[in-house]
DNA sequence: AAGACGTGCGCG
DNA sequence: AAAGCGCGCACGTCTT
């Protein structure tokens, strides 16, 4: 039986020593073997000579019972999903073959005792296949986990002498456990479970041949060079190759900054390999040697024939640019596996390495851990010798290559090459995005530090006065911590006696408690109040205000004074942009106060700021995807749908707002039409049931029923496409947005509908975005993207007509044919500031005049 | 000292 | 996990 957690690592591996005595022992020292079973040792069954070798993890109870593989529980979820012509053609066994005591994750000892003989069985009946269940042999086989990532893919494996396929699977005993403890998500995981079987099924008869890549595959004709003729030749060979791969070392993450290095630099494709140091502290460069070497590395950037294939290219572009020249972020034919990866497969996992990390893709695709190969400390390279660093640098470029290539075959057998194409379009557009930068005002950052660590201080003062945390303090050891909500709770919970923090789960009926904002508000008072107070001043100072400041120990402004924020492009699963080092994109801007936090970022003398926001984006990509009639023709005529069932609820409700006599109050409509937008429209459009909207809106369900039919009878097109994605979803297990991007399975009710209207408009903007950046005037080029708005801080003032109506151009001329259903409308605001920016105005496509 | 995790909160 | 969805980051606790 597979832990609760199917994705736990196995640890206490034994030492390498003591696995071979193992190995030799077996059976002798198995702890399994003390064990009174009735069927330990249980030998392999089925097939003799199959097609697929199926691997469990260790027998249970029935299995036990039957001297069988896969005859219990478990087995009446795997094998009915067995198609009938491959009956004869499986063979079952375990990676343990002995039932662990009460089915207890078999110890790494017990699973070392056990391999050989597995191996051995696998070595004579030669499967073309293994379906391996759960995380143990996933381990076992890789030395991989995290089955819930590695589900669904497939990699070629070397067991003792044989090669084969391996297809990670999850463990059914995981799905009939979380059945048992009633988890919703079950038939989510089974239906995942039951589409990886029929996949590899229907393709495991034509696989060809698997191939697992060896250390020599790796490392031969991978030469370090040193000197700067021989460099400048062989990056002449490399600038006439198809493809190949390329991978810096570097001291440092960011390139800003006196001591910011390029250690080593690598090229490689599977025939041969060069590295040469750059700046590593044991290249004996003259100066001028050194700038040969990097003219001849700048000439290889901008004649490179081929396809130059990196791993995570935005870090490699951000370096190119900043150290060679920002021309050479567009040289060529840049390519990112990175990307790629994600268009395959945008599961990012939590657990390390990552799906998306090259020791893992490596492995999924050549079967060999890269990274096991060179025992070298990535964050210690400037002191690491450098002919060491050199070939770790042209085994991880051979494979940037190899990866490539791979990958590339992947995207055209799924037809994803359009969606790849917009994908890979984006790294250069957001590098270039991050070195641009922005400028931060040190007196306006200086002024809010001070005025909040002053409040910060005389607010905690004020805490520690109050009786209850007094009380606090004498019936617990540890002194009061305002800021962890365990603590907070204690004292409303237990010394203030409220039930407002209390909440009973409506999944597992469990109390859950909270000292969140809204049962702080709720509950009022000094003690909540300052609370609150507290925390808002310490998240303002210490996310949004301390790593502006230089000198800070987080700092995030570089030594030219700027931030750069990193744009991830393929973290967000829906295919947003994610911004980090800071996150540009959640800075306060709704709480009066808070926003003044904005003021730190300027504008230069003779600039300004423009923002230019698309208007309702993802509500007119509804329109785009459903056709439907009452939207679009609601879009087209500016047709006000949140005002109409503003005033239709009211009617209905009037309770709602006061009563009768506020139906035509202007203030108290509009104040409400904003609800109805937040709490009725949007929700039912992203898949929210009555039951929700009506709690968000605080109305009794049933007196909406009437308004909740017919708003459907007016939405029937979005109806419809609400069901016709759900069907799409049960049928492939992903959606995808207009563009063909995909967002895989398990994925919930509402993330189905939400995903490609999300997915969808993320391609719009970042589509505007690539086409400003290409215009390649750095004048055009966004500092700041925020899902739906592109962020100029370099606007020229004098030319601020003619520069914001270029952009607007450019916004609104969405080309894509699936968008000219409905029109697009861009709203822009421009200041000295971004605190105090001013609205200029909103144009719409059908009414825009150039 | 570094990482994982939970809670809370900022934005779209 | 579900909660309309998508993120990053700070603080605090606990573990290695």
């Amino acid at each position: 039986m597979p832990g609760l957690f199917p994705d736990l690592p196995i640890q206490h591996t034994p030492k390498r020593n003591d696995i071979a005595l193992l190995h030799k022992l077996q059976c002798r020292v198995c702890p399994l073997a003390q064990i009174n079973n009735l069927h330990p040792d249980m030998p392999a069954s089925g097939a003799e000579d199959p097609l697929v070798y199926i691997l469990g993890e260790a027998p249970g109870k029935d299995e036990d019972i039957e001297g069988k593989q896969f005859v219990g529980e478990s087995g009446q979820l795997l094998r009915p999903n067995i198609p009938r012509e491959f009956r004869n053609r499986v063979r079952f066994n375990n990676v343990v073959r002995t039932r662990p005591w009460k089915n207890e994750t078999p110890s790494p000892t017990a699973i070392e005792c056990c391999r050989p003989s597995i191996i051995k069985d696998i070595e004579r009946s030669k499967p073309r296949a293994i379906f391996g269940f759960g995380n143990v042999p996933l381990t076992w086989v890789s030395g991989f986990s995290g089955i819930t990532m590695w589900r669904g893919r497939r990699m070629p494996v070397r067991v003792g002498t044989h090669t084969c396929w391996y297809y990670p699977m999850l463990h059914p005993a995981f799905l009939l456990r979380q059945g048992r403890e009633g988890k919703a998500s079950i038939s989510e995981l089974q239906k995942f479970f039951i589409l990886d079987l029929k996949k590899a099924w229907a393709e495991v008869e034509d696989l060809p041949a698997a191939q697992v890549h060896t250390p020599d595959d790796v490392f031969q004709d991978i030469e370090c060079l040193y000197d700067p003729v021989r460099i400048e030749n062989s990056l002449r060979w490399a600038a006439e190759q198809p493809d190949i791969g390329v991978d810096y070392e570097t001291n440092m993450l960011r390139p800003y900054g006196p001591k910011a290095r390029i250690l080593t630099i690598a090229v490689a494709n599977e025939e041969r390999g060069i590295a040469f140091p750059l700046d590593h502290p044991e290249a004996e460069y003259t100066p001028r040697q050194r700038d040969m070497v990097a003219g001849s590395w700048k000439r290889f950037l901008l004649t490179a024939k081929g396809r130059k294939w990196v791993h995570s290219l935005a870090f490699e572009l951000e370096w190119t640019g900043v150290h060679f020249g920002r021309e050479l972020i567009r040289a060529g034919r840049w390519r990112d596996t990175s990307n790629q990866a994600a268009i395959i497969d945008e599961r990012r996992g939590k657990q390390k390495p990552g799906p998306f990390s090259l020791e893992f893709l490596v492995q999924q695709y050549f079967g060999i851990n890269l990274k096991k190969l060179t025992n070298v400390d990535r964050k210690k390279l400037a002191s690491t010798p450098v002919e060491i660093v050199c070939l770790y640098n042209g085994g991880d470029a051979r494979y940037h290559k190899h990866l490539g290539i791979a990958q590339a075959k992947v995207i055209k057998g799924l037809g994803l090459q359009e969606a790849n194409r917009l994908a890979q379009r984006r790294v250069p557009t957001v590098v270039l995005s991050t070195i641009k930068g922005i400028p931060v005002r040190q007196e306006v950052v200086a002024r809010l530090r001070k005025k909040y660590a002053k409040r910060i201080e005389i607010v905690t003062r004020k805490i520690f006065k109050l009786p209850q945390v007094k009380q606090f303090n004498a019936e617990n050891k540890d002194r009061f911590v305002p800021l962890e909500p365990k603590n907070v709770i204690y004292v409303l919970n237990d010394i203030m006696k409220r039930k407002e923090c209390r909440t009973v789960n409506k999944w597992t009926d469990k109390v859950e408690y909270s000292s969140e904002e809204d049962v702080l508000k709720k509950i009022g008072g000094k003690f909540c109040n300052l609370i609150l107070r507290l925390r808002k001043s310490v998240k303002r100072k210490s996310t949004y205000i301390d790593p502006l400041f230089i000198g800070d120990e987080d700092c995030v402004v570089h030594a030219d004074g700027l931030i750069h924020p990193i744009y991830n492009t393929y973290f967000a699963e829906t295919g947003r942009l994610s911004a980090e080092d800071p996150n540009i994109q959640n800075v306060p801007k709704r709480d009066e106060e808070a926003k003044e936090v904005r003021e730190q970022i300027a504008a230069l003398l003779d600039y300004l700021i423009a923002a230019f926001d698309y208007g309702q984006i993802e509500y007119r990509v509804i329109g785009m995807f459903t056709k439907d009639k009452t939207l679009v023709k609601a879009l087209w005529e500016n047709f006000d749908v949140h005002g109409d069932w503003a005033r239709r609820i009211a009617h209905r409700y009037p309770a709602r707002i006061g009563g009768k006599k506020f139906l035509n109050d202007v203030k108290v409509m509009k104040d409400f039409r904003t609800d109805i937008k937040n709490q009725w429209t949007f929700p039912l459009f992203f898949g929210a049931k009555l039951e929700s909207a009506a709690g968000y809106l605080k109305i009794p369900p049933e007196n909406l029923t009437k308004e909740y039919d017919i708003f459907w009878q007016h939405f029937a097109g979005v109806k419809q496409w609400q069901e016709d994605v759900h069907r799409f979803y049960d049928k492939h297990g992903y959606v995808e947005c207009l563009t063909g991007r995909r967002r895989h399975g398990p994925l919930s009710p509402n993330q189905i509908i939400n995903s490609p209207v999300q997915g969808s408009a993320a391609e719009i903007v970042l589509d505007a975005m690539c086409r400003l950046s290409e215009l390649d005037d750095w004048e055009y080029q966004p500092e700041i993207n925020i899902h739906d708005d592109l962020t100029f801080v370099r606007a020229p003032e004098k030319r601020i007509d003619e520069f914001s109506e270029k952009i607007i151009d450019m916004m609104i001329d969405v080309p894509f044919e699936w968008a000219k259903v409905v029109p697009i409308s861009v709203e822009m605001s421009y200041g000295k500031n971004w605190l105090n920016m001013e609205e200029v105005g909103t144009f719409f496509s059908h009414q825009w005049r150039k």
